[in-house]
DNA sequence: TATAAATCACAACAGTTGTTATGCAAATAA
DNA sequence: TTATTTGCATAACAACTGTTGTGATTTATA
C-alpha cells in the first residue's frame, strides 16, 4: 500500500470518528483507536493535527468533484446541469457522511480565518463550473438571456446547502423525490419561456 | 440586574468568544476573560458547560423568533410570508454573528445525536410556523392549490440556511438586495398564476 | 441589627489534548 | 551483507480542559 493511500485510510478514519464523536473529540488518539492502532501512525502520515484536518475536509469536496464529474457523463443540456447539481444532494444515506463532515468542519471553521478562506476557495470554485455551465446553456438559448450567471450558480448551491443541511438535521425532511423536484423547479425559474 | 439578566450577559459573551475565537476554544475561561470576571461568575449562572451551551443556542433563535414577530407585525398577504423570512436573512453586517453562532453549533452537534434533535426542533417550529403562514395564504387564494404546504415551508428554510451559510463563508456572496430577489423569486412560484 | 442568601474570586483536581522524542522491527538500497 | 530509510509503538511533556470546593464580600431578609 502505497503513501499516500495510507493517508487516505487515516483521514477516511478520521471522517468516522468525526461522524460518531464529533470532530472536536476527534483526537489523534481516537483516529488512532479508530485505525486499531497507535498515534505513531498518525503523527507519521501528517506533520500535526492541522494538516490532517484540512487534508480531511480537502476529501470531501475531491470526492463531490469526482460525482459530479462521473454524473455529467454523456449528458448534455439541461439534463447535465440537473445532473451536475443531483450529485451534491444527500439522495441515500450514503450521501450524508459527506454533508456531516463538511458541517462539522463548517462550525469549526467558525473563529478560524483561515479555515473558512478554505471553504470560500472551494465555494468560488463550485460556483465557476456551475456558471460555466450556465454560461454554455445560455448560448444554447436554453436558459433566458437576462439571469444573472454568477447570481444563479451561487442560488444553486444554497439551494443545495441548505437541502443538505436539512437533511442532515432531519434525515427525513427531503426525500430524494423532492429534493429532484425542488432542484428542477429552481431550474425552470431560469429557462427561456417558449 | 436580574439573575436572567445576567445569565443572557454571560451567554452573550460566549456569543463573542465563539465568533471571535471558535466554539471549541470557548472556555470557561475564555468566558469569564471576555467577562473581565473570574470563572466563578459562569459557574454561578450556569450547572456545567452543557447547560450554558444549549442556553446560548437557545438565545439565536430566541433573538429569530423576536425578529420575525416584529417583521410581520401589521402585514398581511404575500408581503407578510416575505418579511418573515427576509428577517432570517443576513442582511446587514449585525445579521451574521446569529448565523455564525448556529453554523457553530450545528457543526459541533455533528457526533451529539442530542443536539441534532434540538436544531430538528427548531427546525419543525419554524417549519410549522411557516406552513400555518402558507395554509392562510392559500386558504386566501393567493398561492396554488397544489403545493405541498410542509414540503414549500421547508424549502424556504433551505433556501434561507444556504444564503445564510453562503454568506457566512463570504460576506460579499449574495448582496441584500440579491437575497430579497431569491426568496421573492421562489415565493412567485407558488403563486396563483392569474 | 442579626441572619441568611446571593455573587463572585481563587485554587486545586483529575483528565485530555497535541506534540515530541526514543526505540524497534521490517523493508529497501548500497 | 551492511546501511539506511520507512512504518509504527510507546512514553513523556507541558498546556489546557470542566468541575468542585472553599472562602470572602456584598446584598437581601427577618
Amino acid at each position: 500500500m502505497s503513501y499516500g493511500d495510507r493517508r487516505v485510510e487515516v483521514a477516511d478514519a478520521a471522517w468516522r470518528v468525526i461522524v460518531r464523536e464529533g470532530l472536536d473529540r476527534t483526537s489523534m488518539r481516537a483516529i488512532a483507536t479508530e485505525l486499531s492502532s497507535s498515534t505513531g501512525v498518525v503523527t507519521h502520515y501528517f506533520r500535526d493535527k492541522d494538516s490532517l484536518t484540512l487534508f480531511a475536509l480537502e476529501r470531501v469536496f475531491e470526492k463531490l468533484f469526482e460525482d459530479i464529474k462521473a454524473s455529467v457523463e454523456g449528458r448534455e443540456g439541461i439534463e447535465r446541469l440537473e445532473q451536475m447539481i443531483f450529485a451534491a444532494l444527500p439522495f441515500e444515506a450514503c450521501g450524508t457522511p459527506g454533508w456531516q463532515v463538511w458541517i462539522a468542519f463548517l462550525g469549526y471553521s467558525i473563529g478560524r480565518q483561515h479555515l473558512v478562506q478554505e471553504h470560500r476557495k472551494r465555494y468560488d470554485f463550485l460556483s465557476k463550473i456551475i456558471c460555466e455551465e450556465l454560461a454554455d446553456l445560455q448560448i444554447a438559448k436554453l436558459i433566458r438571456d437576462d439571469v444573472d450567471l454568477k447570481l444563479e450558480a451561487n442560488a444553486l448551491i444554497a439551494l443545495v446547502d441548505g437541502i443538505g443541511t436539512g437533511v442532515v438535521i432531519n434525515p427525513e425532511q427531503f426525500s430524494p423525490e423532492q429534493q429532484r423536484y425542488l432542484v428542477r423547479r429552481h431550474i425552470k425559474t431560469l429557462l427561456t419561456t417558449s
